[in-house]
RNA sequence: UGGGGGAUCGUCUAGUGGUAGGACAUCAGACUUUGGAUCUGAUUACCCAGGUUCGAAUCCUGGUCCCCCAGCCA
């Protein structure tokens, strides 16, 4: 019954692949990513290039990569590369499998050609308002075009000088003569061609006449030879059509469409038209905005190709909507970094500390473990000095209740270092805020020395200013405020969810020396605060980190509760 | 009022006639030279109503609610 991880185990599309599998139905399977190249890959594809390639991965199956090309107006190159280098950096590999609809163009003329003869397709020579018109709605059935029933010899020759560039754009279409009274919408006369004047990426200007998705598709899979073509709940109407033109044409093969439901996230946006706006609008800044879901500001972020394979294998797959907790992704991202990501020692918002007893001038370097969950990882060394800086946080005059960290008379260990107490406070005059921190420290308490075990409530993170580097840092919270952005006041749109706090740039940042240099992608645990990775804002000199995620905060909870 | 789908802890997800399990989240505790990590414990669910059956999340009937579809987008 259950396993260990049982959300890990079978799906109802694994287990029609394997029953497929044991009948014999198929040998091998193939599956295929199909993007259309006209945005950017987000985790929600995420999910669809992990199901495609995953499933076949397990039964020894492959993968193709088909650009779903069929409409040049939005299309461009840039995607098509932006695309590709994403699917690779989530790990996966289409071999010598990349494939264009597009490349289909010639054929998939002759299948439509095909069709004409059959009698199951004709030239519309009708409007679109028209054809809306004609359509009917939900309820009410459709009317038959006057030109439905135009002869096999006119329709042919009208598609021919369609092809051939006699007409302007929307004049005619090529359209399937299924049935105008169908319950199901998408029976009723489709659209196979459309006429555009317009420069294909790949194709040029060799064609001004150009598939819809609902015809190029099928036959694309056919033609691959795709045994099952995995897509999304909303193409679940279009399965018939789907069927309709493989079993309606000569064909190799005949694929199974299988729908799932696609990935909904809390506190972001996920569709094309919504992640365009963001960055149209300058709510974010661009593509690779670390606060975005898309693959590239993901990336940026710090989040690694392992959390997110994780998380969607985690996930599931399945036919109902839902929308799953951002947290669960934090979650398997941080499982994943706490593994990887080596320690250092930062301080986002310094507060001067200044050692009376300790000897002005002197420098130790201190043995700093690397990562404590890997050994492999060693050891570094930090320098100590007379004047540190630590965090703000850190310090509180009057400490609230269960406070473990620096306040007067009480004793913190310096992770590493030594334990110290405060003795006094130095402030600002006009704004009584805390300015310097003066403390002594027992030298008998070196880390790893005689009094080392001495017990101390708090251990905090330091770097020492005279070695400190200077780096700005940039704090990520959820890009809106709301679980769910359309969550609004009557009248307004789901851009006042936006979370004004989503981005904090902290400058002035203090880092410890050993980040120097430190290249962009690299990623880190800032102890006691976060996973950081350095953004390729970082020139020479200049270090700039993305906090990926924050670690969890168990004081953050204590004071949080405190307050209420 | 047409057609196509779907309803299991707060959120995801297992289950396929035989004790409703897991993960995340939450709460409590242990441990800790990261208030991290780790470990322990706890709370919480089968949309509703009938029926079949020794036994129903699962099968049947009838409801309810939610999602998708009227592009020459995908």
């Amino acid at each position: 019954m259950a396993t260990p991880d049982s959300s890990a185990g079978g799906n109802f599309i694994r287990e029609i692949v394997e029953q497929d599998l044991a009948t014999g139905k198929h040998r091998r399977i193939v599956t295929r990513f199909p993007p259309e190249p006209n945005g950017y890959l987000h985790i929600g594809h995420a999910k669809s290039i992990c199901l495609n390639f995953g499933l076949a991965q397990e039964h020894q199956g492959i993968t193709h990569l088909r650009f779903d090309d069929t409409n040049p107006s939005t299309e461009s190159v840039e995607y098509v590369e932006s695309i590709q280098a994403d699917v690779r950096w989530l790990g996966f590999d289409w071999g010598d499998r990349l494939f264009y609809a597009s490349g289909y163009f010639d054929r998939l003329y002759e299948y439509a050609v095909q069709l004409i003869k059959r009698g199951r397709a004709y030239v519309d020579s009708l409007s679109a308002e028209e054809i809306r018109k004609h359509r009917g709605t939900l309820t009410e059935p459709g009317r038959d075009s006057p030109h439905r029933t135009r002869s096999v010899e006119e329709n042919l020759d009208l598609l021919a000088r369609m092809k051939a560039g006699e007409f302007p754009d929307g004049t005619h279409v090529l359209r399937a003569k299924i049935d105008m009274a169908a319950p199901n919408i998408n029976l009723r006369d489709p659209t196979l061609y459309r006429i555009r004047h317009v420069a294909h990426h790949r194709t040029g200007g060799e064609w001004c006449l150009y598939p819809t998705y609902d015809y190029a598709h099928p036959l694309s899979d056919a033609l691959e030879g795709i045994t099952h073509s995995i897509c999304t709940l909303e193409f679940e109407d279009h399965r018939p059509l789907y069927d309709w033109f493989l079993d309606n044409l000569d064909v190799p093969s005949h694929p199974r469409q299988i729908e799932f439901a696609r990935l909904n996230l809390t506190h972001t946006v996920m569709s094309k038209r919504r992640l365009l706006d963001l960055v149209g609008k300058g709510h974010v800044n661009g593509w690779d905005d670390p606060r975005l879901p898309t693959l590239q500001g993901l990336r940026r972020r710090g989040c690694t190709p392992e959390a997110i394979r994780a998380f969607c294998e985690h996930i599931g797959v399945q036919k109902r909507d839902g929308t799953i907790e951002m947290a669960l992704l934090e979650h398997f991202i941080r499982e994943d970094l706490n593994r990887r990501a080596p320690r250092v020692m930062a301080v986002l918002r310094p507060l001067k500390v200044v050692i009376e007893n300790y000897p002005e001038g002197r420098t130790e370097e201190l043995e700093a473990v690397n990562n404590p969950e890997d050994p492999g990882a060693g050891t570094r060394t930090v320098p100590f000095s007379r004047t540190l800086y630590i965090e703000q946080d850190d310090f509180r005059e009057v400490p609230p209740k269960k406070f473990f960290r620096m306040t007067p008379g009480q004793e913190v260990r310096l992770r590493y270092a030594y334990i110290v107490k405060c003795v006094s406070v130095v402030k600002d005059e006009r704004t009584g805020e805390a300015v310097e921190v003066r403390c002594t420290y027992d030298p008998e308490t070196k880390s790893g020395g005689p009094q080392a075990g001495r017990k101390v409530k708090g251990t905090l993170h330091w770097v020492s200013a005279a070695h400190a580097k200077d780096a700005e840092a940039r704090l990520y919270e959820h890009l809106f405020a709301k679980a769910d952005p359309d969550d609004v006041p009557e009248g307004q749109d789901y851009s006042a969810n936006l979370n004004p706090h989503s981005l904090e740039r902290l400058e002035g940042c203090k880092v410890e020396p050993s980040l120097a240099g430190a290249k962009p992608g690299l990623r880190y645990q800032f102890e006691r605060q976060g996973y950081f990775c350095v953004d390729p804002d970082s020139a020479k000199g200049r270090l700039v980190f993305n906090r990926t995620v924050a670690l969890r905060d168990s004081w953050a909870k204590v004071e949080k509760a405190q307050q209420e």
